[in-house]
DNA sequence: GCAAAAGTGTTTCGTTTACACCCATGC
DNA sequence: GCATGGGTGTAAACGAAACACTTTTGC
């Protein structure tokens, strides 16, 4: 299979995609890495990510590098640029095209394929491999730039979070410390949540068992990586995201999409 | 030269760079096209742009096809981002990826590369080859989300302009009206602009003849290509570049990089 | 001198900010 | 019962929007 060559009349570099992936645990932003198994950078941390295939897009390649490589089938990528330097791969011209990815609690699974997938806060982010610590530096611009116009908090939420919950995701992404009665006047005067009953007393859940497992399972595996790599991090109560705890609210996409058409949403904190 | 073959274990797409170029004549946002000489898509009008090489990166990639094929000698481009969809070009797989740049008046020359050139008002743009219509629209879109927080206006006029000028090339980028009292008041107590006395009385310039020849060069440029290519496009007065009338400002760098570095720049129309 | 564009302040309204207390839950 | 976090309203300050007349320039 790889005795095939490929012929062309004028040099090519080779293209990649990379993708980095945001999680929230309920405090922190976190990414989700990859150990290097091989050089060059062999143990250093990069994205997940991979050389792009003939017949895909560079985001359909991009899902597919992140489901093979940590088993995270997720849907929503938003691309953050190609990064071209001549040199930023030293076996050969390799340009890449990165993405950022939002994971919800409830879109992470098992974690079986993720061996050497790793979570970590941003503050607590090791040197990576190749030029993606300048990768990472652009796409929390771009993130940051874009939940300004765009509904990127829910992404990283369950379907039903708590008003306190999107603040501190708010918070994280953009450092900053918002007022607690003003964030709920802003956030409810927009119209895009709406406030749902939490049909759980004490167990049963909506979707069955099945959301709330999950969100266990990502609860603790936030945990556990954090403990794993970096000792010092301050270990969160693990049955946080079990908590039911607070009015539960969900976000309207029907009218998000509305006021979207009409031009008339700008989120600004 | 040609004759050499270069060959490679995996496929890999070809890469090229566009560039989407924005001017403006006092009145209109333009963009720069080029005809296609030869298939596919000969006789359409698409970006400038070509065939990235290996030591260059994609910035500068598009620059030097950028000056190659317009003549204009650009120093700043941003990217928009990569284009992959794996039948945007008939021939093979082809990458894009797509940068805009800013042409001050000032900085179009004479036009002498530009044979095939020509400039066309955002709403007189024809069918574009390839993707580039898509390319276009996106395009737009980040045109007009960048512009909220870079001053992105003082790179499509000369150095010295009037507030006037300047509220028409907003109104062109953003599509809408503003009310001129409190656009005067917004944009001089952003501090970013400061009056500059024209030293002109009525021909002799700051820069000698030279501002000025070019400002009329581009004004005739502007005025000739749109009657050529689009007959029923309104006539502008051909001398309208030329006129002083006015309080002339100039972009004050320093004082935007400074509010830029506090954080403290928004300009929000 | 006439038409078109430049230049200028004030008032109104809406939005953002600052701020404090009670309630529910978990331990 | 104590500590932690959830939930709510009001007043002051600020910034945005609406609005009309005078001056200058080009023809």
């Amino acid at each position: 299979m790889s005795e095939q060559k490929y012929t062309y009349d004028y040099p090519r570099p080779a293209v990649t995609t990379d993708c980095v992936v945001f999680g929230f645990d309920g405090h922190d932003l976190k990414i989700l890495l990859i150990e290097r198994g091989i050089e060059p950078y062999k143990g250093c941390w990069a994205f997940p990510g991979g050389f792009l295939e003939m017949g895909e897009t560079a985001e359909q390649g991009a899902l597919r590098e992140l489901k093979e490589e940590t088993g995270l089938d997720l849907h929503y990528i938003k691309q953050v640029g190609a990064f071209s330097d001549v040199d930023r791969d030293p076996r050969t011209r390799v340009i890449t095209i990165a993405f950022y990815a939002l994971a919800k609690k409830s879109e992470v699974q098992g974690g079986d394929d993720a061996a050497k997938a790793q979570w970590f806060a941003l503050n607590e982010v090791p040197r990576l491999a190749f030029d993606h610590d300048y990768i990472l530096r652009k796409t929390m611009e771009k993130l940051r730039q874009d939940i300004h116009f765009e509904p990127i908090g829910f992404g990283l939420l369950d379907e039903k979070f708590t008003i306190p919950e999107l603040q501190r995701l708010y918070e994280a992404i953009l450092g900053v410390q918002f007022d607690r009665r003003n964030f709920y006047k802003k956030i409810l005067q927009t119209g895009i949540i709406d406030e749902v009953e939490d049909e759980t007393t004490s167990r049963v859940s909506y979707y069955g068992e099945r959301n709330e497992m999950r969100s266990m399972d990502i609860g603790a595996l936030f945990g556990k990586m954090a403990k794993e790599s970096h000792p010092s991090y301050p270990t969160r109560s693990e049955d946080e995201s079990r908590r039911r705890k607070g009015t539960r609210f969900s976000f309207n996409k029907q009218r998000y999409d509305q006021l979207k058409e009409d031009n008339n949403f700008r989120l600004e904190f």
